[in-house]
DNA sequence: CAATTTTTTGACCGAATGGACAAACGTTAG
DNA sequence: CTAACGTTTGTCCATTCGGTCAAAAAATTG
């Protein structure tokens, strides 16, 4: 008498949509949406296509339940932007989230990524919603800080903009960047130096005028 | 007795195949390759899909085309960056054209960040031969230029990427730009508020420290 | 164990897709 | 006008894709 589509009740249930929801996850990321089939998400999760379609009956289901919970993680870090503290310190560490987060979860920043390029069909009023104001009350809280002089005036909402940009480039990009840096700097050297660099940048371009 | 592939050689050959390149780029860079169809293109151009495969056999060979084209006009800008000139002028009109390009050319950046995004499996040659060689090449101008204490020393291959992530954001992430900022700022004032701020943002970040 | 419910699968379907082909159409040169 | 060549299209085909369905297999419950 529940939904026709089987909500996550049993045990067995939560954990196959956890599977597919990870196969699906690898093969959108990569693929996009329209460049996935149900069969590769099927293959990657170790189930026939059927089984799958009894757990999620569209595509469109898994790709939009995905949508939704890389949201929510996608934007904490921004939302724990605060002024509390130290603006230059709150800044560094909303960058060094951001990049811990390419680092950590590429595949969610590409399927982000696939999304907006795509021209976000599924999640435009998320945009113009829930995104657009929490970015305007966080450009509230930095003009705050030029205000207050801690940091120098310029605007807000395209620094938000640079620091998105810049961190999830090494995600999105991730193939570019190991092309041209060669296989050298292999492992967390990468991360670090990044990291170093943003800060530098970020850090040397905002200091206050006097 | 040319190649089966007609080759460019009647004016109307080659004619046919810009209005098949351009309508191919306005498919591609909005569905990506998988998600494109050869219907779509051929509507886009106005003729029938028999007709555009007699311009192109294969889907591919249309993608092939417009990736090769793209990589030479891309790589335009950073060609240029040259060290006969103030290091600061030469950076601020380097950040300058490539935000000139995300702004008039937004399509081609899309059709490349989406072949990025996809594990770049048609153009890692390029990749790590071209353009790893020219980002290599001018990184070291860059590390001229922090010897000779112009501008302050940090990781120049990080400063490129930077500058490829923030402008190429107004081309590739350009729905969310606007979700956020609104309608307000419609026209060209979202174009110089960017210019603005990344030019305070980089010159700013990259003042040598004595 | 038997009854009932949940999970899994093989077979199937209609629509979309990339591409082939031969016939028709148009254009131009002799 | 006609032969030759370049261009266009209708039709067709094999494959892939998203999704259905009934029936088998497990699991659960009494």
């Amino acid at each position: 008498m529940e939904g026709s589509t089987p909500r996550g009740r049993t045990r067995i249930q939560k954990e196959k949509r956890e599977v597919i929801l990870e196969a699906a996850l690898e093969v959108f990321s990569t693929n996009g949406f329209r460049g996935s089939t149900i069969d590769q998400i099927a293959e990657a999760a170790g189930m026939s296509k059927p089984n799958l379609l009894y757990y999620f009956r569209r595509k469109e289901d898994i790709h939009e339940t995905l949508m939704h919970r890389l949201l929510d993680t996608w934007l904490a870090p921004l939302k724990e932007l605060d002024n509390i503290g130290d603006p230059m310190t709150e800044l560094r560490s909303y960058i060094r989230r951001k990049l811990e987060m390419a680092r950590d979860y590429p595949r969610e920043s590409r399927l982000f990524a696939n999304e907006i390029l795509q021209g976000a069909p599924r999640i435009m009023p998320m945009l113009e919603g829930e995104l657009k104001e929490l970015v305007d009350e966080k450009a509230e809280v930095i003009k705050g800080w030029m205000r207050a002089g801690k940091i120098a005036r310029t605007d807000p909402w395209h620094l938000i903009f640079s620091i998105w940009a810049t961190t999830q480039h090494y995600a999105d990009f991730d193939v570019q960047v190991r092309a041209v840096l060669g296989p050298d700097r292999g492992g967390d050297g990468r991360f670090e130096d990044a990291a170093r660099f943003l800060e530098q940048l970020f850090l040397e371009g905002l200091k206050p005028k006097d």
